[in-house]
DNA sequence: ACCTTTTTGTATCGGTTACTATAGAAATAA
DNA sequence: TTATTTCTATAGTAACCGATACAAAAAGGT
């Protein structure tokens, strides 16, 4: 990490931060925003629950951090996987199967925090973090396919709407319980659909 | 409904179960089963909260009634909506129009109750509910193209799993608070790559 | 009129929620 | 050492969670 501080006069922290938002991560990614408290958070960190208002000042601020942590690990392979194709359908083909098999990997923590984690939330301030982040990620997939092609805006937007949909069903049917096999399957069939209008568009 | 149950002797109940029920589904459909509490349900449908444990039980079983109505009212476009078309493809392509219709019919209560009702619920009886009832829709789906096709089972498996997904995919994006228009152009390009998928498999 | 049955409202149960006031413990700086 | 800073733990806040004990009220049966 960057964010080093250093030692200050007073009494050291007895606990790693990084780590702990790690943990509070896959707390989240489990059970949604509400379904985690903060007994169950500061019992998995190891601290007590002043301290851990000291670190992170609330509940909110600390699923505000968790979301720029994960973005930056669990949640780096879809810029990553954008990135990474020779062509624009190859790279929504890898998209999309790097979903299905990310969302599966980890049978506790299955599906995207990002995506899911904040569904049926309470908090509306907490809603809107993870909309912001889901909205970022279309933009990307937007610019991808207006760089790559020649289509109007509309639809460039309409591509990368269907590619978040597809998203959104993937991640959610992984929460399901539905296999990897089968989540790739489904994201084959997709990335054939987008393919189809690609080229309806393209003519 | 059926079940009119003749008074009885005692004193006569000051509101009526099925509307307390419908009013029940709207709560759940707009905030997740554990988005809604007692104290709101006894509010909104006017009685108090002994009146409501002593006509349903437990929150648990007027959920469970209110899946019930759901799929009897709401949800009752989809098997409708297999059973219109003259063929698979519009069978499937009615399917996913009428679901993005559906899903953002009513801003204030988006998506499918059976799909995201019990997302990141702490309830696994209440989730396990739920999750019959898209089993149920699923194999419904998976008969229709077993019937209408001559498909082996593992391809209409498939074919019914991408469909599921793509439900999810449209629930959760209305969830979201993508428009119609939106979600209906997601649709089509869904529905295209069910088609590409059908022929190559038929071939 | 009296008894039985069922629903009603009041008031509350124990438990959990996010959050914090207070004070002591442990480190550094002077 | 003394003072300052910061963390830690104990204990507790008010508000909410799902679910109830209790008794009065309102009906039918006899």
């Amino acid at each position: 990490m960057v964010t080093k501080e250093k030692n200050g006069r007073g009494r050291p922290r007895k606990f790693d931060v990084d780590k702990a938002v790690s943990q509070a991560m896959d707390l989240f990614h489990q059970n949604g925003y509400d379904g985690v408290g903060i007994a169950e958070l500061s019992k998995t960190i190891g601290i007590t629950a002043p301290s851990l208002y000291a670190a992170f000042g609330s509940k909110r601020e600390l699923f505000r951090q968790v979301l720029q942590h994960y973005a930056q690990t669990q949640g780096s392979w879809l810029p990553k996987a954008l990135a990474e194709g020779d062509s624009l359908e190859r790279s929504i083909a890898l998209l999309f199967s790097k979903a299905a098999e990310v969302y599966s990997a980890d049978p506790q923590r299955p599906g995207c925090l990002v995506i899911d984690g904040t569904r049926n939330c309470g908090d509306a301030e907490v809603c809107e973090l993870a909309a912001q982040m889901r909205r970022v990620a279309r933009e990307t997939v937007r610019d991808l396919i207006s760089t790559a092609t020649n289509l109007e805006a509309s639809e460039a937007g309409a591509l990368a709407d269907y590619v978040a949909m597809v998203l959104v069903g993937l991640s959610g049917s992984a929460r399901d319980g539905v296999a990897v096999e089968t989540l790739r399957a489904s994201a084959e069939i997709a990335t054939e659909g987008f393919i189809q209008q690609l080229r309806q568009y393209d003519r």
